[in-house]
DNA sequence: TCATTTCATTAGCTAAGCTAATAATAATGG
DNA sequence: CCATTATTATTAGCTTAGCTAATGAAATGA
């Protein structure tokens, strides 16, 4: 299998399996885009918007609405950066935290009865490929990484 | 690594593969969800509106809107079945095909670069583990499964 | 036959992406 | 030191893609 072939295997892999664990998020009011946010601002850290952007791959617009309702949710608080006003740190509150292992658990527990099917070499396999993967997929600067 | 901790690497990867790749959308004209529908249509043959719907694990007025834009785009034809006339069958034109074989090219290219930058070993393994993944994230009968 | 079921569509809502424009603040150069 | 430029975030407004509920049209079956 050559770079094309696996690189088609994967994105098609990737399209279906996020479309499989999507069908828990009604539950959890925690889509995966607020999902993935919050997850970097739980273990990121206090991050600026910019930042929160970058590590997304999406344009600080698209974080500011995210952020804005979030706020407005309850899930981060947003504190002025006293060096450079222009900036403002995002960090979890303790609800966010628990709705983002909640929500997160979902997903994964939905993602983890298909693991749970696999043959213990595939199991194996995946496991492995799935360390190099996370690495690979993350831009190389992403706080998470 | 236990059940939970693969799938939630899995999870993580998948988010971030996707974003990554979408990149390259703007330029093809066809984005992640029409990339996969047509991909369906052009491998899975003429095909219903409901059985796409499954196959894509999206409920049928979302591919009802999809199709009718790619209908209107050149990119797919439509024919009523001629045993149950509720049913009308979808197939992909040569214009569809083309630009599915380019869409999916810009976006697997973009990708094989980062599969590419693998040692050996671990594009060895993410290969494997991608056969078995594309498997197990489709539903069971999945047109392309 | 007529009541029910099934297939597809339409209408209308939400979430999440984008660009362009704007406001506020910081940094810089004359 | 002030004026200009650059940076950070937000707002406004657009698109795509998901959903449910309601409707029409065709098939099925009591």
């Amino acid at each position: 299998m050559n770079n094309r072939q696996v690189a088609d295997r994967l994105h098609s892999a990737a399209v279906h399996l996020l479309r499989h664990v999507r069908t828990v998020d009604s539950k959890s009011g925690l889509t995966a885009s607020r999902l993935s946010a919050l997850s970097v601002i739980v273990f990121g850290g206090p991050i600026s918007i910019s930042e929160l952007a970058e590590a997304e791959q999406v344009r600080p617009p698209t974080i500011s609405r995210l952020v804005k309702e979030m706020e407005w949710e309850g899930l981060v608080s947003r504190q002025r950066d006293a060096q450079d006003r222009r900036v403002t740190r995002i960090r979890a509150t303790s609800k966010g935290r628990r709705l983002l292992f909640e929500g997160r658990e979902r997903r994964v527990a939905k993602l983890a009865e298909r693991v749970a099917r696999l043959s213990p070499e595939e199991r194996e396999r995946v496991a492995e490929a799935a360390a190099t993967l996370e690495r690979f997929s993350l831009p190389a600067d992403h706080p998470l990484s």
